[in-house]
DNA sequence: TTGTAGGCGTTATCAT
DNA sequence: ATGATAACGCCTACAA
């Protein structure tokens, strides 16, 4: 049997509001029965029970995060910088996530508003629509987005134009005008941002912009940046630079065929990533990539998930994040 | 206001215990409240409160898992396999780490046994001693170790001298016969039981150990690989394969550097690592390597782990899993 | 400074 | 088949 306040209430003569006031280091007790009450706690070696406490303050100290797939590296990363951050604070963190699920993540937005589960929570790129999200506001459970815009919460994300703007400006200060682009629709991606960046690029220069060097790709996998890999090169508009905003996997991809078919990089074709993955350091050349900042992506969230919960921070807040140009080998 | 049994039981004229029971699908409900209370609860979005629930029943449906760094993706993948089998089983997963925290290991295990705020437990290689892990037991707090063997609680782990064993039959294989071997002495890594099948296939073929080719490293990073490899190419013994029982990145490390000295892999050297990370397939040559059955053993943990919660499953339950030598171009 | 009493939302054991 | 009632362990007025 666990220990609970009678029981040291009991021991102490004293009674079980007293012990919790003293637990919870309220003032107005004497010191006498504070250490007391301290002595024996120890020595039973007692341990609030959380679930209680959270019934009766109506407060679980704990948070949930729900991500699309932890399978997915940039995902964990900005899990890593939410966790970091946290350890400073006392909230357990609860996972949840939604691929392969028998719920959807509609459902499970909705049951975890209401559960009474958690005292607030960070969503990863989450799919569904505004509307849906809407459930947290109804029921006042302080909620931030991650990495995706959002006009009725509090989000932080990436300013992914300017990040390709960049990245197409290199290539182009390089020499390049016949500059490849390949993209990935899926899901909320905000590949339409990285486009415009690309675009926005271009046309500073003076470059004209045409949809024979856009391709597409459905997932960022090396196997996918193989595949596009031909199909650029069969491209009568003859590249000499890539850049895939799809992401570094595909990038890597194209590399790895590219050095399959004699090319040399990046003398004969420069080939810039985005995300910056671990794996860009490992391929050879190694990738010059945008790298998004996944780690302060989380860190923000949750220090703006804390105000929220302990009642700062009132609005709608938004922090805007910025890439970062790392240069390697391949471009 | 959150909607509560009471709220409901007020609109269908009866006590808040017999809605419970209706949520709950308990027997001996006339179908007409039974229909009238259902009713009532989706109009109004009805949700149990699970901390309210949680300390009626003293249970809270939510397990912990402890991992010690989530930037390790070995770590990841073993909570990937956690978290997609229990996909199917309702239980909250809290994830706490070890490294970084105000709190120790030890005084987070206490804390988590004793808080009442989890109905089990997964470890995920714990440095601390047994007698740390003692705790669990004596609250009873069912708990599975994952990646390490233990003789007082449960624990899912692989056979790591097989594993080595394999892999350096395989180079022996190949005509090998001065094979390196890079290890990694860190925190608990069991190390010394893939040492043991290293010397073992060795002595089964009839070749001679000497710990001139022994090679020690503190992390499984690649700069740890390059470094290493220097003093692999000065020692006397001149291997013609590197076994790195230390991890993939480490051999990584490894073949990078070995590119840039100008030696052809694998004609003039096979390196075959160990873990099988992502990395892996980027590295060029890609990794041989003795794959670790990560999913399979966040599988097999929460299996046990749920089996020990619902009473099922007495004593101590270990399950040994067996590593996958994958043949790439390494070696 | 401390005790009393009520409540948090649910479940469970009795009666009825 | 349903209703009272008492837990579960903790917190918090308010009273003393």
């Amino acid at each position: 049997m666990p220990v609970t306040l009678k029981d040291i209430a009991k021991r102490a003569n004293v009674t079980s509001a007293t012990v919790s006031m003293v637990i919870n280091g309220k003032p107005n007790i004497s010191q006498d029965t504070r250490d007391k009450v301290m002595k024996i706690a120890k020595e039973l070696n007692y341990y609030p029970n959380v679930i209680a406490r959270g019934l009766a303050t109506k407060k679980s100290n704990a948070l949930g995060v729900i991500v699309p797939n932890l399978a997915s590296s940039y995902v964990v990363r900005i899990l890593q910088g939410i966790k970091s951050t946290n350890k400073d604070i006392d909230y357990t963190v609860q996972l949840f996530d939604t691929v392969g699920q028998k719920e959807t993540e509609t459902q499970l937005f909705q049951r975890l508003a209401r559960e009474r589960r958690i005292d607030g929570a960070i969503l990863i790129d989450p799919v569904c629509s505004e509307k849906e999200l809407q459930v947290f506001k109804d029921e006042s459970v302080p909620c931030v987005i991650v990495a995706r815009k959002c006009d009725i919460l509090d989000s932080v994300y990436v300013n992914n134009r300017q990040g390709a703007q960049e990245a197409t400006d290199y290539l182009v200060d390089k020499g390049h005008t016949r500059i490849a682009c390949v993209v990935c629709h899926k899901k909320n991606l905000p590949m339409d941002e990285r486009l415009e960046g690309y675009i926005t690029a271009l046309n500073n220069r003076g470059i004209e912009y045409t949809d024979e060097l856009i391709f597409d790709v459905v997932n960022n996998t090396m196997a996918e940046g193989v595949t596009v890999f031909n199909k650029i090169m069969q491209s009568p508009a003859k590249p000499t630079a890539i850049f895939v905003p799809a992401g570094d996997m595909v990038a890597i991809g194209i590399i790895k065929k590219a050095k399959r078919n004699g090319i040399n990089l990046p003398e004969d074709l420069a080939v810039v990533g985005f995300d910056d993955l671990p794996a860009a350091e490992v391929i050879e050349p190694t990738l010059t990539t945008v790298r998004q900042p996944k780690l302060e992506m989380g860190d923000h969230a949750i220090d703006i998930l804390i105000d929220k919960i302990e009642g700062q921070a009132p609005g709608i807040n938004h922090k805007e994040l910025f890439t970062k140009f790392i240069i390697r080998q391949s471009a």
